[in-house]
DNA sequence: CTTTCTGTTAGAAA
DNA sequence: ATTTCTAACAGAAA
């Protein structure tokens, strides 16, 4: 579930459930989840969350008392689920449907808070990381970045910054966090399908109208994808056990074999960038 | 059974 | 400096 629009929805329905709550326990099941000492990390206990925040596909929680900020990376399969207070007890039926997101083999990390609610970073591939980190290696993580869709930065003017100079392919700038933050390979396929480029174009062989659309496609489908609440193949749910919803208004991404929904030529699917790559032999140039 | 693939990215190798 | 490849891990699919 880890690209930028999946990782927004996370973030707004967390602001929505936890900020401002005191952590009273913290539950760590597999260690390793924890970047750093742990038990730095469990002295969150007693802090509490102000408001939780993302730069491309990272979250980071401001937290009331020492200027510090949780960061929680989900990278493949990383889940944050929260839980009411009582959801989670007994094994009953009526209020347990959360649960049923829950398995518990795949928890690693369990925060309680002081009114009982929950919340489980739940990692099948164990890739998901919780670090503590102070301002200052924030803002230097933060300065790594580049820019983002839908944000001020994101000019026409940036955008061809980014790719200027770039001898690689289309598909490797725009994964490239540190050129382009928060897109990752289901919409990078659909960017490209969107603007009739292939994604194994070389970044130097594009037009300056290739360059604005491309520019123009980044924020229309990122945008698209926030609104239906992201892409979910098995992943993202929220207390109420809703999913994303844009799976289905993917274009492109694993309709390989299927015909186009523009001109319907087979999609087909190769490898870009080390990465499953899909797109359109007709109407992608 | 074995092999290949999967939404990410840090770090090594080229 | 930039680009490409691999490893980290688990499980589903072929």
């Amino acid at each position: 579930m880890p690209e930028l629009p999946e990782v927004e929805t996370v973030r707004r329905d967390l602001e929505q459930h936890i900020a401002h709550k005191k952590i009273t326990n913290i539950d760590v099941r597999y260690p390793k989840t924890i970047h750093g000492n742990v038990s730095d990390f469990l002295s969150l206990k007693g802090n509490a969350i102000e408001r939780c925040e993302r730069i491309g596909k990272l979250l980071f929680f401001k937290l009331k008392k020492g200027e510090q900020y949780l960061l929680i990376h989900l990278k493949m399969t990383g889940k944050l689920l929260y839980v009411e207070k009582g959801s989670v007890s007994g094994g009953g039926h009526s209020l347990s449907k959360p649960l049923q997101t829950v398995d518990d083999k795949h928890t690693r990390v369990i925060f309680t808070f002081a009114d009982k609610s929950l919340l489980f970073f739940h990692d099948l591939r164990k890739f998901g990381y919780l670090k503590l980190v102070s301002l200052e290696e924030l803002e230097k993580i933060k300065s790594k970045y580049g820019i983002e869709p839908l944000t001020p930065h994101f000019t026409l003017e940036n955008f061809k910054r980014a790719l200027q100079g770039r001898k690689t392919s289309v598909k490797a700038v725009l994964l490239n966090q540190n050129c382009i933050a928060g897109i990752g390979n289901i919409y990078v396929d659909e960017i490209c399908f969107a603007t009739g480029i292939l994604p194994s174009r070389s970044v130097s062989k594009l037009s300056a109208a290739n360059i604005e659309a491309l520019f123009h496609a980044c924020n229309e489908v990122i945008k698209k994808a926030i609104l239906h609440r992201g892409t979910s193949f098995n992943s993202y749910v929220d207390g109420q056990g809703k999913k994303g919803k844009f799976e289905s208004l993917l274009q492109v991404y694993r309709r390989q074999s299927k015909p186009c929904l523009v001109c319907g030529t087979l999609i087909q699917k190769s490898r870009v960038a080390g990465r499953g790559t899909h797109f359109c032999p007709k109407g992608q140039k």
